[in-house]
DNA sequence: ACTAAAAAATACCAATCGGTATATTTTTTA
DNA sequence: TAAAAAATATACCGATTGGTATTTTTTAGT
């Protein structure tokens, strides 16, 4: 059973999760926290250390969640081959779903962090190597299986395919219309079926 | 001849325009304008309303400035062909590039004023719209000249392009790794001669 | 060189910032 | 159910925020 503490910090990071994420760190007030959870600061300071570590455990929650669901959509099929097209088949909802969370927790932190808070920006930099290395993986096992090519360079197309589907987040987010993951989902798929398949 | 002022104010808006675009809109305090100008804050609003019309002008800067930047290099070559490889090329120093004004100022303003500042979030997707625009005219213009297929939805490849280097951009930032900006638009310049060259 | 106008510096404003010490309330345990 | 402990609220802190009114300095025109 949970404390009531833990209940209450479980519930601070839900609520404040999405406002560090639309707003980015700074733009984030203590009095956005309090207002968005109703409580005071003597509970938000209670449960956390100090506005960092909260927007950290925040981010990390958010995360967790994304790489949750993407393995769970993974878990539709024993194939590697075929766990990496339903990755581009989750990232063609993923409009929707970061709609939720106030847009993609990789980029807006990502951007956000970088020159601001040095610490949440290495747990970005640490959920990409984790989203790259289970690409990666899954083409290794798609060569074991032989349903990919020996030769391909796993790694290789691990960051491309993660730096297009990144890119193609940005572009729908910020011009607003899906086509660009839409776009870019065909397009990887594609890529799969003529570079990695054999 | 510049009056006083004009020369004040683009003095303050070069000053400026970094830390704007390396720490976002609501991390940049007047302070920090103050303090890396040399100016006191009668100086700063007496040439600029308000902060907000500050960052603004700062991003325009910088974008025109990248803008002329990526013209210029087009300006290589005749055949609008090979200007779309002097696109990718021009990206490919763009790390080296973006460091000397704090990053990416597309995707950096992309991300920070989405929900912050709506005007400025106007002009960065005016710049993407600009950007696209342009690849998609020198991809006509290479229909006509009968070196691209006429076939080739130039739009849709402008939309990928540019996509695909935005998310190379970011990549590069935040993994602090070039090898995605090289890597992509090796990968752009092969989709480019098996797609749209004639 | 003198003067009017423009530009920049100074001094100030209320509001908000992140954070803390203390008081009060709520929860847990005996 | 009473006491101890945990959690939350309150009240406060100095520093900083963006912005303005006023004064001083600098520039430009004659």
């Amino acid at each position: 059973m949970l404390t009531k503490a833990e209940q209450t910090a479980e519930f601070i990071i839900q609520t404040v999760a999405p406002i560090f994420n639309k707003n980015g760190y700074a733009a984030t007030s203590l009095s956005d926290i309090t207002k968005a959870t109703g409580l005071t600061k003597g509970a938000i300071y209670g449960n956390f250390k100090n506005k960092e570590e909260l927007a950290i455990a925040a981010f990390k929650m958010t995360e967790g969640n994304m790489i949750g669901r993407i393995a769970d959509h993974q878990a539709l099929s024993k194939s590697p081959i075929e766990k990496l097209f339903l990755v581009t088949d989750f990232y063609r909802n993923y409009y929707n779903f970061t709609q939720e969370v106030g847009g993609c927790p990789v980029l807006n932190m990502g951007v956000d962090a970088k020159y601001q808070v040095p610490v949440l920006f290495k747990h970005v930099k640490s959920a990409i190597s984790k989203i790259q290395n289970n690409v990666a993986k899954l083409i290794d096992a798609g060569k074991e299986c032989k349903e990919i090519k020996e030769e391909v360079d796993s790694m290789l197309y691990a960051k491309r395919l993660y730096s297009m589907i990144t890119g193609a987040i940005f572009m729908t987010h910020t011009m607003e219309d899906n086509s660009y993951l839409l776009e870019t989902m065909d397009q990887i798929d594609a890529m799969i079926h003529k570079n990695l398949k054999r």
